[in-house]
DNA sequence: ATAGGGTTACGT
DNA sequence: ACGTAACCCTAT
């Protein structure tokens, strides 16, 4: 196995919170060692599982004074404090309540997993298997068709070859589509706003946004990973040993795909403020009632009251009173550690896609909550 | 469909 | 009274 192979094995596992530390450390014993400065990802990956090691000891274990020490050890190691995100790296002084330190650090680590980018193997994957799949086998030739067909199985290249040969497929996939690339939305960075008054210009505002251009997010990032728990794509999960097998044929596929894991931790980007004054109405919810009035001024009032009638389909086109406003629930752990987990599979954004992964755990919340949950847990890391 | 500003209910 | 989580509204 080369080092390149080695190290794409390990961006994956390093980042993949799922694969136990005692099979991530047997592995890395057993694989050619890869160039620490390879990538950022990888990195931040090592130093994320560091400080899971230490504050997944049980509490009954370790008192929370003990475990918030080791905490601070690890953040403050220079092999790993430059890949802590700044609002990791300094822990808050809450040395009069440790336990309380230890549970606000352990939901800034669940943020910071969450918003891990996905591995370049991952990245490469979804173009073979995932969205971009059907970009990818359209311009491939002869050759490299045979290749992707081993690394898919005959099942999954049939499928993909069928979906290929439909007339709806090539009209969304144009043989010239210029795809871009699947980056996810968000850095392990960026979370947190940046406050300064003065950034708010609209000349920072432009300049922030030309730097963050929006891209389509990547999809089913960690599919590979979670192949076993993860009914829906069983079938086209590319193995371990397939990959091992074909090192250097996948290889091809990942010089696109390699940039986009690197600066993950460079500084914040200035965060696209909103300076638009243009809100309305401050003093008013949109009212969804149903006001029927005449107003008895003009023609109309000196209409008889016996024409004055209102369609017959007036009470059922009468929102229900009812619908009005959803009752405040609260979320629950296990929504929250959901919405963790879908972000980490589906990336920040796709928030329909996470709903739908989990129907039973998110059936009364809408993709909006979601999406506005998932800012609060942000907001958390940036207080 | 999503991002982000705005509003409100609820716990303290 | 105040801060915040949950929810609403609207531009893009």
């Amino acid at each position: 196995m080369t080092p390149a192979d080695a190290f794409l094995i390990l961006d994956f596992l390093a980042g993949n919170r799922l694969i136990p530390h005692s099979v991530f450390t047997t592995l890395l014993a057993s694989l050619p060692s890869v160039s620490p400065h390879t990538s950022p990802r990888l990195r931040a990956g090592l130093a994320l599982r560091a400080l899971d090691a230490v504050l997944s000891v049980s509490e009954s274990e370790m008192d929370a004074p003990t475990l918030m020490h080791k905490a601070r050890a690890v953040l403050a190691d220079p092999d790993f404090a430059p890949f802590f995100p700044q609002h990791l790296a300094a822990p808050g002084s809450a040395d009069d309540a440790p336990a309380a330190a230890v549970a606000h650090l352990k939901r800034l680590l669940d943020v910071e997993w969450a918003s891990l980018p996905p591995s370049a193997l991952e990245i490469a994957a979804e173009r073979i298997v995932g969205s971009g799949a059907l970009h990818s086998w359209a311009n491939a030739d002869h050759a490299q068709r045979s290749k992707l067909r081993l690394l898919v199985g005959e099942s999954t290249a049939r499928e993909i070859l069928d979906k290929l040969r439909r007339p709806d497929a090539s009209i969304n996939y144009p043989a010239t589509l210029p795809q871009v690339d699947n980056a996810p939305k968000t850095n392990g960075a960026s979370h947190c706003a940046q406050q300064n008054d003065e950034d708010k210009s609209g000349l920072v505002k432009q300049n922030a946004k030309a730097d963050r251009p929006q891209q389509d997010s990547s999809r089913h990032q960690q599919n590979l990973a979670q192949g076993a728990s993860n009914s829906q794509l069983k079938e086209s999960s590319v193995t371990m040993a397939s990959i091992r097998g074909m090192g250097p044929d996948i290889t091809g596929f990942m010089e696109e795909a390699a940039p986009r894991v690197a600066g993950q931790f460079a500084p914040d980007n200035i965060k696209n403020h909103q300076v638009t004054g243009s809100k309305h109405s401050l003093m008013e919810r949109n009212p969804s009632a149903s006001t029927y009035e005449w107003d008895g001024s003009d023609s109309e009032g000196k209409r008889p009251a016996a024409k004055r009638r209102l369609p017959i389909f007036e009470r059922t086109a009468k929102p229900s009173p009812a619908a009005a406003h959803k009752t405040r629930k609260k979320w629950s752990e296990k929504q929250e550690k959901t919405l963790l987990e879908g972000v980490q599979k589906y990336g920040k954004g796709n928030w329909k896609d996470i709903k739908m992964a989990y129907p039973d755990v998110f059936e009364d919340r809408s993709t909006v909550d979601l999406k506005d949950k998932f800012r609060n847990l942000e907001r958390h890391l940036c207080a």
